[in-house]
DNA sequence: CTTGATTTCTACAACGTTGTAAGCAACGTT
DNA sequence: AACGTTGCTTACAACGTTGTAGAAATCAAG
């Protein structure tokens, strides 16, 4: 059932290594052999033995995609870019699930690394610079917030700036008492440290004071954690007229606590997400985001990578940044 | 910096086939052999080269998934629970995205077969038993709904019976109008076909009519298809007073149409979905759903998997049900 | 025809691993 | 002292592929 070159060559009458070139597409092959041995390909129905390949060539075809959760919207949507932007180059993606464990994910920036896959496309949340330090060598590039990352190469659009420019959408509504969700204190929020940033900054632009009250931590940016914080916001004495929640899934949650409080959204609380993830198209009202270009973020980090693979991985490490812009909906414009 | 086999056998003094044997757990090694040989490995940072080992063992330690999109939330919160199951059993997943199309599903379930994974847990949609027929026996678990699988086996909740009760459900609540989102004419449309014929089949239960004009078509099962479907329902010369979407993300593409032709869900329009996906928990309403037992499924299949790589090939195919169970919330049941 | 260049093909060795078979100690039993 | 048994280790060959080097066939030009 499982055929090898051999059965080909001898089929054809052919040496194993003809058969070889013909596969690869070697040019020097007589038109009638080449015909011979890919007929006698497809009686046989032959597959290389990609493991033999690999073990002959030390290139495996696959690269990897680790992420946090795959189930977080933000990375699913990446991860069909990643895995389209790949295909094209002729490489099949290998996704992981770190969980976003600090433990783990040096667990799979290590363990995963060697041999199977010939790069890395890696989304870290809790890994800092020192963890990466002592792998050998294998080429990868890395997401994410903007971050000390040593020798690797890295995609990301500007967190800081992007989380200004979303919060003077809100200042620019007119807005006063401007909530925060989703900071968090430990050493993995470094994407939250940057949008925190990016809101105060925006305040100082405004000449507005920075509220400590009104700044709600968030550990896992889930949904249900935009809505445990939005309800303990809601609770001030004053309560607060906008707020912008550090990616989508956080927001999402939030509205579903405007919503059982009763209150309206944009009228009496304008909301704002980041991240645009599709459901924010279709949530009620449509949700206020900042737009990262997932595709070129995909796109980048592919020919990053295919770069590192095939040409000098010595390199001094590359920082491209990645196009974003706001796309305000309903929960800040109203309808 | 990488090291072989080789290597850590000069360094410890010994063979390499001494160095495998303790890298392989094997019993029979004298304690300070072993404890050479660990010394060694450590200093080299040494990891197997696992094409190597594949080349040898026939295995790779990878099976594969492969399912129509990765951000269609069902699949990706399926994808979770398949990684976690698979790594329990030490296996890696591969996942793949194949888009759907027949075309594509046949070129993954042909082509990714061979000699880099062991196994396939395949998500088809378009694939009909025929395009199976002819591969070479590479393990395969299908998920999904309950066609012809020819010789493979099968984990899946019973569709048919669950739309029924969900249908029944809305019945229940009183309502008499129930439209239907989701109808697929196409030969692809085989989860279709079995939640209409469950929609269908409540109807008859209940003596009420099965009204053609109430059943609206949607290609891909998308948001926006849920919404175009839901307002071109609404214009109908006596509107629905339910619908049943066939999967979430329609139902939550419906709710949003529902609010803006200002309609109050459940009170004008009772809305209920399929898969109960995290969305559905946080959407405004909040979304009554078929719950399909994602963890168990995924558990189960990757058991079949399992067992069937390592055991009995030639065993007939196995039909694993899935529990599930409705789901039921405020958009059906109010606040 | 001879020569030299080019095209076409082949034999061989390697990639790093593990299964097999067999060797060598060390031990207890007769 | 001879024997088998057991524990531990090793040499060798294979898994299926491709790079290298070179042989054989073909061709162009003198």
């Amino acid at each position: 059932m499982r055929h090898r070159l051999k059965d080909v060559a001898e089929r054809a009458g052919v040496s194993v290594k003809t058969v070889s070139n013909v596969v690869n597409g070697y040019v020097h092959v007589k038109p009638d052999t080449r015909a011979r041995v890919e007929e006698a390909i497809a009686e046989l129905n032959y597959r290389p033995n990609l493991s033999a390949r690999n073990l002959r060539k030390g290139r495996t075809g696959v690269i990897a995609l680790a992420v946090p959760e795959l189930d977080i919207p933000y990375f699913a949507e990446l991860a069909r870019h990643v895995v389209t932007a790949a295909a094209e180059l002729g490489w099949t993606v290998l996704i992981d699930q770190t969980g976003g464990g600090r433990e783990q994910e040096r667990v799979v920036a290590s363990g995963i690394t060697e041999h199977l896959i010939d790069g890395l496309i890696f989304s870290p949340l809790a890994l800092t610079a020192g963890d990466l330090a002592g792998l050998d060598g294998t080429p990868m590039v890395l997401l994410g917030e903007r971050v000390d990352h040593g020798p690797y190469d890295h995609v990301g659009i500007d967190n800081v700036a992007a989380a200004r420019e979303i919060t003077a959408h809100l200042i620019g509504l007119g807005r006063r008492r401007i909530a925060a969700i989703g900071s968090q204190r430990t050493p993995e929020g470094a994407s939250a440290r940057l949008r925190l940033a990016g809101y105060a900054a925006a305040h100082a632009d405004a000449g507005l004071d920075f509220d400590e009250a009104l700044v709600a931590p968030a550990p896992a940016w889930h949904r249900a954690e935009g809505a445990v914080a939005m309800r303990s916001l809601l609770s001030l004495p004053v309560r607060p007229d906008a707020v912008f929640c550090f990616n989508d899934t956080l927001a999402l949650g939030a509205l579903r606590a405007l919503h059982e409080a009763g209150l309206r959204v944009p009228d009496d609380v304008a909301v704002a997400g980041f991240d645009d993830i599709e459901d924010g198209r279709y949530s009620v009202p449509t949700l206020s985001t900042v737009a990262p270009d997932k595709e070129r973020i995909a796109r980048l980090a592919v020919e990053l990578l295919a770069n590192r693979i095939d040409g000098d991985r010595t390199a001094p490490p590359r920082e491209l940044p990645a196009p974003y812009h706001l796309e305000l909906r309903e929960s800040t414009q109203g309808p």
